[in-house]
Order: C-alpha cells, then structure tokens, then sequence
DNA sequence: ATGATAAGTAAGCAC
DNA sequence: GTGCTTACTTATCAT
C-alpha cells in the first residue's frame, strides 16, 4: 500500500501488465474493505444487542424500584389509616368531653392501634 | 426446480455438459441462498431494533409509573405527617384533662390541619 | 482514486 | 443433495 508510486516507478512494462498490476491492487483493498464491511455489522449487531441487555436491566431496575415504593405507600396507607381511626376515636372524645370516673381521668375507650 | 428429475432424464448428453448443467443449477440455487441470507440478516437487525423499541417504552412506562407512584408517596406523607401533628395535639388533650372554660367546652389551642 | 455496500459466486459445514 | 453461512469478487455509488 505505500507501494502507491512505487508500482508506478515500475512503468518498464507492457501496458497491459500495468493495467493488471492495478486491478490486482484495486483487488486486495477490495478484499479488505470487504472484511471490514462484514466487521462493521457484526459489531453494530452486538452494539444494538447490548443496548437492548442495557435496557432489559434497566426495566428490571425499574420493576423493583416500582414494586418498593409500591409496598412503602401501602405500608403508610395502612400506617395512615390506623393513625386517622386512632384521631377519629380522640377528636370524638375531645369534642364530646371524655367521661371522668372516679380516678377523676378520663377513660380510655379503645386501646391505640400500633403505630410503628 | 421442478425440473429435478426432468434433467436426469436429459441423459443423451456429453457428460460433462451434464456436469455443467448440475453446476449452473447449483450456482442458480446458491444465488438464491444467498439473497434468502441477506433478508434473514435485515429482517433479523429489525427485529431487534423492534425489541430495542418496546424495551425503551416499557422503560419510560415504568419511570412515568415511578414518578406517579413516588408522587402518591410524597403526598401521603405530608398528609400522614400532618395528621400525626394533629393526633399528636388531641392525644395530648386527651391525656391531660383539657381546659374547662365557663362556657363548659373544652379550649381548641391549635386549628386542626386539613386533613384532605 | 478510495472507501463502502449490494449482489453474485464459490467453499465449507450440517443435515 | 439441499440449504445456510462465510469469504471473496465484482459492480456501483459517493467522496
């Protein structure tokens, strides 16, 4: 390939012999450019495959995340459900005073749910 | 193609035109096994992309899904937040007898939090 | 002229 | 023998 002038430094020929030195040359670069062509797609093919394991990870990563913050909003909704029967019971007692016994305390009606 | 056993019946031939003729269907088929190869190579590269395609949609699905979720979370929060502040000003109420003022009703010390 | 690519050809593998 | 795949060659296009 450097040979680029040199093969034409070598004019001492018959044209023809020239002309098949050329199509030869003209050949291998073929066969080259060939080879790499093949290369070029085998190697987007396994680009495109690892962007598509790349994305697969990715929807998994997701899916957990997703499941995670799905079982935290249903712990808090049943953590906020508890809380909002617990005030119910109390605003009900604090609008209505609560009834006082003997102890002079006021009695407690329903145990708390646990809070956490 | 059809012509399988048509041209062994075409016998009264030189035999090595026979072989000729083997060869130039042979060269006809594997012109078509080839062109068969190429399309199988794009159909194949489009599937892929295809694949490529609905994994990248199920991903934005599942952000938009998280974002939804996380929202829900975050909204939960400030309203469990909030009435806990609140249950935590009526249990208090509750369990220190609240003031009596001459009208006979308990004394509201704090406005209740919009409870949604 | 050089590089890339599509189509065709031939070699080799697998059934 | 048939079909598929790979490497090579050729034709063609763009730079």
């Amino acid at each position: 390939m450097t040979v680029k002038e040199l093969n034409k430094l070598l004019k001492g020929l018959n044209k023809d012999e020239i002309i098949k030195l050329k199509q030869r040359r003209r050949t291998l670069k073929n066969r080259g450019y060939a080879a790499n062509c093949r290369e070029k797609r085998m190697t987007q093919k396994e680009i495109l495959e690892g962007e598509k394991d790349g994305l697969r990870a990715e929807v998994e990563r997701l899916q957990r995340e997703n499941d995670v913050v799905k079982l935290e909003l249903n712990s808090l909704k049943n953590k906020y459900d508890a809380l909002q029967r617990f005030a119910e019971v109390n605003r009900i007692r604090v609008l209505s005073p609560p009834i006082m016994y003997s102890t002079g305390f006021p009695h407690i009606v329903k145990a708390e749910p646990s809070l956490g």
